[in-house]
Parts: structure tokens; C-alpha cells; sequence
DNA sequence: CTTTGAATCTCGTGG
DNA sequence: CCACGAGGTTCAAAG
């Protein structure tokens, strides 16, 4: 990885245009040929990239760039399109190397799988005389989240960590689906998330679908509180 | 901002817990008090960061740590939030700062504001006889795109860069609702994209969507011809 | 390989 | 301040 602390100006040219003024900022150049620009702001995207793969060349600045002040220039080509970034160095501050090798890698727990796992384990908070029939139960256009047996029959449930428009729209496609299968009809819906946008629950409830908010931190709890049983 | 290299571990909790085992690392604290953690490879996202605002602590390791080799512990807290990012660091390799001042920031060009504008612009686009009667024409459920009158009356356009399914479902509610008004009605759909995915097209079209690719480059030649003329 | 859906998404814009 | 939509999204898993 080569760290380079640099007054420049930076151009994009691809799926769309942009520029940056000229500033003082942090260049990253990984292994794999991608390029971040960073400021010393905003969050971890940097204001300007090329994504790997792709191959840096430097050049001399033409006679023109020259006279502006630009000392290097840096070519960064994408080598699976035409996207590519130009770099004009003002002025190097620092330059440094270092070899970092590869990285295990990151392990995570608490993502939309867990959710999952616990509203099966827990399927009375869908309401008194619910039972879970499976998760992940196979259709023709996809895998409804929960299916779940209810006081008033069967129960399709689609979850999320946040609910919005496009899972009530994924959770009607199932529903379509479902309710011209006789050997399942009639199956009604639930949209079960962790925050349900309002436009979502209007969009649902029209739809005859119930909205469940999920409470994770309690799940969780509930989830530790039987584990210690065993 | 300050640049350490480190061989180091990583641990986040906040609304996911995830781990980064020992290794040499990137650590990149801005003046925002974020911090982000790169490897040698990857795209923009570092393996594991804390988003500002944020407060870095750096504290002696415990007896224990350091038994274990830790020199230093980096505490990374939130400010508007209990997220936190432990980092031991076990062997420093680099430790540098730089003034990097405010970032002027990014100037963009072509996205789908752009197309929408140019759309309007040439709204002859989409065929003979058209005219525009407003961009982000508001409903219940939101703005259409551009709102335009044909030869065979009111006409909806939904905008994408890119055309995917969830667009064809948004202007499908958009008409199912502009429909049920007897002052609108009847209002027909087009379907406009840079480009539009095989998928959309085809359940477009199976709802009597027109379809309409948009050429960016050719739009903006257009353009730049008739700013020249003023 | 492509396609699909989640994300500690981030980032703008508008109410 | 929150809510919504777009993104050069990135990322991993599944078909």
C-alpha cells in the first residue's frame, strides 16, 4: 500500500463526470491497482476512487500542465471498463510504502439472518396461536422469509431490518403467487421489520397485510435468556 | 489526519458486533474523530470503521493485553450513538499526521437530475406531439418524474439511470393512482432509462408501459448545441 | 458465471 | 430534524 499526502486536483471520467479543486489530501494506492482519494472529513467513502481491478500509471506532466504547477500526473484505468481517473499532483507532501499482505478478513453477527433466526424461534410475537411452519420456504419466484401457521390460517412473513416500499412489493408477489396455489390458500401477510417506513405501512395495510415491529435488542435477550436454560 | 500502520485487532459493537483478527492494517483517523481500517485490497469500504461524530481514546493496555503483546488501545465511541471500535495494537509500524484543511468538495455531472432536466428539455423524445407540463409532478405516494401530454392525452414518465423492475413497479402504482382520478384519467405510462434491463422491459411492456431508451451523451450534445446559440 | 438482496450502507434533497 | 430516493453504490450468497 502506497500512502501519498499531495496538493492535487482529481477527474472522473465514467458512469458519470466529476472533478475535485485542487487540495491537499490523502491518495491511497492498494495492491490491487484502486485508488482512493480521502479528505480529512466526511465518512468512509472517499470524495473520489477507481475500484480494483485496475492499473496506475504516472507520467510527466506535458509542457502546459507544467506551467500550472502540476508536478506528476497519475493515469488510473479500469481494466473491465473505460472508467478512469486523472490525478494532478501540485505539490507531494509525503510518500510512503508499506507492505501489508492479505487480511483474514471480517466476522459479523446481528445482520438480517439473526433477525431471522430469532423471530422462528420466537413466532408468538406474530400473535397468540402462531406456529412456524419454516423459514425460507421455497416458491416459484423466491424464498418467502417465514411461514408461519395462525389462529386464521396460514401466515406469509417477509422481514427486514428496515421496512420499506419494496418488501411490502416483494411480500404481494408472494401472496399473489400463494394464494392461486389451492393446497396453500389462503395465505395472508405479514411485514415484520425492525422500523416500517410510513409509506410502507400504508402501502401494506391497504393491501390487507399486518405490520409487526420487531424489538431486536429484546429478541436478543429472550434468545440469551433461553440459552442459559441449557 | 493521522495515518498508522499497525499490525492490530478490531472489534465493533454497535448495531452488529464483528471482529477483524491480527494483522497489519491501515488505521486512518480524520479530524472528524472517524476512524477506518484498510487493507491491501478491497474496494473503497475499509474492513471495519467508526463514522463521525467520534472520539478516540488511546489508552495503556491492560497487564493482561500487554502479557498478550497489545502496546496500545485505541477506544473509538460515537457521539450520537453507543457504537464503539476497540483497536489493540500489537506492533506499530508507521505514525504520521498531516494538515489536510476543508475539502472543497465534489462536482458532479450526469446523473439522474441531469437526465431528468435534459429529458424535459427534450421531451420530443418521447415522440412527436409531446409537451411538458411539469417535471416532479407531486401525488399521494410522491413525485412523478415528468408529467408530459401526447397526442393521446397525459402521459407519466418514470426516470432511471438505470432500468430495473423496482422502477416499473413505482410507475405502476404512480398510474393505478393518477387513474382513479377522473380529472387525470387516462394516464398512460413511459418508461424512460438509459438502460433498461431485459426483465423490466418485459413486465413493462406486459402492462402497457412504453419503454424508452435515453442516449445521456447524445441528450447533452443537444444541449450544448442550443446553449451555444444564446 | 450472473442475479438478487442487504448494508454499521453513504449522501443528497426536500419537507 | 427526519424521511425518502439514488448510488461510479459495495458485498456476499444463491441460482
Amino acid at each position: 500500500m502506497r500512502l501519498v499526502i499531495a496538493r492535487c486536483s482529481v477527474t472522473y471520467e465514467g458512469r458519470l463526470n466529476a472533478h475535485l479543486p485542487s487540495a491537499t489530501r490523502l491518495l491511497m494506492v492498494k495492491a490491487d491497482g484502486s485508488v482512493l482519494v480521502h479528505s480529512d472529513g466526511g465518512s468512509y467513502k472517499p470524495l473520489n476512487w477507481m475500484s480494483p481491478p485496475a492499473t496506475l500509471h504516472v507520467e510527466e506532466p506535458s509542457e502546459e500542465q507544467a506551467a500550472q504547477g502540476v508536478v506528476a500526473v497519475w493515469r488510473v484505468q479500469a481494466k473491465k471498463s473505460d472508467d478512469r481517473l486523472l490525478v494532478l499532483l501540485e505539490e507531494v507532501l509525503s510518500d510512503v510504502s508499506h507492505e501489508l499482505g492479505v487480511d483474514p478478513g471480517l466476522v459479523k453477527d446481528g445482520v438480517e439472518a439473526d433477525l431471522q433466526r430469532l423471530l422462528a424461534e420466537q413466532i408468538e410475537l406474530l400473535g397468540d396461536g402462531h406456529t412456524l411452519v419454516r423459514r425460507e420456504y421455497m416458491t416459484a419466484i423466491g424464498p418467502v422469509d417465514i411461514l408461519a401457521k395462525g389462529p386464521d390460517g396460514t401466515v406469509a412473513v417477509e422481514l427486514k431490518r428496515r421496512g420499506d416500499i419494496d418488501g411490502v412489493e416483494q411480500l404481494t408477489r408472494y401472496l399473489e403467487l400463494m394464494n392461486r396455489d389451492p393446497l396453500l390458500a389462503p395465505v395472508s401477510g405479514v411485514f415484520a421489520a425492525q422500523q416500517i417506513k410510513p409509506q410502507a405501512r400504508t402501502l401494506a395495510e391497504d393491501r390487507g397485510i399486518r405490520c409487526v415491529t420487531l424489538d431486536y435488542d429484546a429478541m436478543r435477550g429472550v434468545d440469551d435468556a433461553e440459552s442459559r436454560l441449557f
